[in-house]
DNA sequence: GAATTAGTTGAACGATCGTACAACAAGCGC
DNA sequence: GCGCTTGTTGTACGATCGTTCAACTAATTC
C-alpha cells in the first residue's frame, strides 16, 4: 500500500517557533554566530528558507527568543527552599550534565558576543541576570546573618557567579584537564573558604556529556 | 606653495600588517564578529579593500595574529620575579585599565567564541593558557609549600583563572554594579579566603576606561 | 634617471547573506 | 466537498561577503 506523499506535515505556530529556537541553538552550537545563518538553522529545523521570517520578525528576534529560552532557568523561582538549598540548586544547575556539554556552551559564547552588542539583546539579558543575581545576594544575606558571618554578599555573589561563568568558559576552551565534578568542587570550596559550608545535592551528580 | 598629491603612502609590511591587526581588534570590540569584515577592517585602516589579503594569507589568518597579539601579555615571563609578586602582576595585569576596557572585552568575546570553534585558533589559545596557567601553578606552589599550607595549587589556579575571566565577563555585560577594583579586590580576597595573603601593587592602580 | 622591487589599489568574481512575497496546500468548519 | 484560514514553500532580489588579480606607483638600487 502506498501511502500517499505528503508535501510538508503543519503544525501549530507554537510548536513550530520551539522547533526553530532548538535548531537555532544547535547551529550556535556547533558554529558558532557564522553559523547562526537563515539557510543553516532552516535545515537544521528540516523546513524551508521562508518560515523564520513567517514565525520571527527577523533573524534577530529568533535570537532574543533563543536567549529567552536558555536563560529561563535563571529566573525560576527557588523562595520556598531554603537559602543553602537555592545556592546549591544554581551551582549544580549550572553544571547540570543535562545542559552542561560542549555544544550549549559554544552556543552561550556565541550569544555572549552579541550581547554586547544588540540592544533588546544586552536588556533582556541585564534583566535575566538581575534577578539571578539578587535571589543569591538574598539567599546569602540570609545565611551570613543568621550566623554572623562577616561576608559582603554582593561581594560573594559576584564572586561566585564570576567564578561560575568562568569555569563554564575554561571547561568549554580546553578540552582537558578538569572534569564538571571537579568545576561544581571548587565552587563549594570556595563558599567553604568564606565559611559558608554547603554540601552539594549528591543526585544531582551525573557524567560528562561530550 | 601646492604640495604634489601622494596617492597613499607606503609602509613597510611589519607595519602594516601591525596596523590591520589593530584596525581588526577595532572592529571586533566596536560589533563582535560580525563586524570583522575585510570591508570594514580596511575602512578602519585607511587602506583599500585588497590589502588584507596581501599582508595575510586570509581573513582567518589575520583573526590568528589579533589572538596572538591579544595574548601576549599572558606568556610574558614572569620567573625573575617573587611568586607573590608573579600573581600581582597576573591579576593587576587583567584589570589593568589601560587593556581593561569595554571594547576590548567585546573583542575577547567574540574570539573567544571563535576559539571553540576554528582549530587554528583552538590550538594557539590552548598553548598560550597552558604556559599561563602552569606559571601561575609553579608560583602557588612555592608559596603553599614554603608556608605549609593546605592548598591543591591546581585547583586555586584553575578557580583564580575562572574568576578573572568571569568578572571580565560580568564587567562587560553590565554596564553598572561594580568597578575596576572591585573586580580586582575580589580576587585579591579570594586568595585571603584559603590563606594566601597579597598586597596589590598599588601603582598599577588606575581610572577605568568606558 | 632608468630599471627594479615591492606596497597598494580597486574592479571583478561567485558565493552567500537576510528579507519579501506570490503561490501553494494542509487542516478546519460547515 | 467546498470555502476559508493559515502554515509552508521556494524563487527572487539587492546587499554584502572573502578572495583574486591585473594595473599602478612609491621607494630603492645602481
Amino acid at each position: 500500500m502506498v501511502v500517499k506523499d505528503i508535501a510538508y506535515h503543519r503544525k501549530t505556530a507554537r510548536q513550530r517557533r520551539s522547533e526553530l529556537i532548538d535548531a537555532g541553538i544547535a547551529c550556535l552550537g556547533r558554529g558558532g554566530m557564522s553559523a547562526f545563518t537563515i539557510d543553516q538553522i532552516c535545515k537544521q529545523a528540516g523546513v524551508s528558507r521562508g518560515l523564520i521570517n513567517h514565525h520571527f520578525d527577523s533573524k534577530e528576534a529568533l535570537l532574543v527568543s533563543i536567549y529567552a529560552q536558555m536563560t529561563e532557568y535563571l529566573v525560576r523561582n527557588h523562595a520556598a527552599t531554603s537559602p543553602r538549598q537555592q545556592i546549591a540548586s544554581f551551582i549544580d544547575g549550572s553544571f547540570d550534565a543535562a545542559s552542561f556539554n560542549k555544544s550549549n556552551l559554544r552556543a552561550w559564547l556565541a550569544i555572549w558576543g552579541q550581547v554586547a552588542t544588540h540592544a533588546e539583546l544586552k536588556s533582556l539579558h541585564q534583566q535575566r541576570y538581575q534577578k539571578y543575581r539578587l535571589q543569591l545576594v538574598g539567599a546569602l544575606t540570609v545565611i551570613s546573618e543568621a550566623e554572623q558571618l562577616a561576608v559582603d554578599a554582593d561581594s560573594v555573589a559576584r564572586q561566585l557567579i564570576a567564578l561560575i561563568d568562568g569555569l563554564w568558559l575554561e571547561y568549554c576552551l580546553h578540552s582537558d584537564g578538569f572534569s564538571l565534578d571537579d568545576a561544581r568542587a571548587d565552587c563549594y570550596r570556595f563558599l567553604r573558604g568564606i565559611d559558608i559550608v554547603i554540601q552539594p545535592d549528591q543526585d544531582l551528580q551525573g557524567q560528562m556529556q561530550p
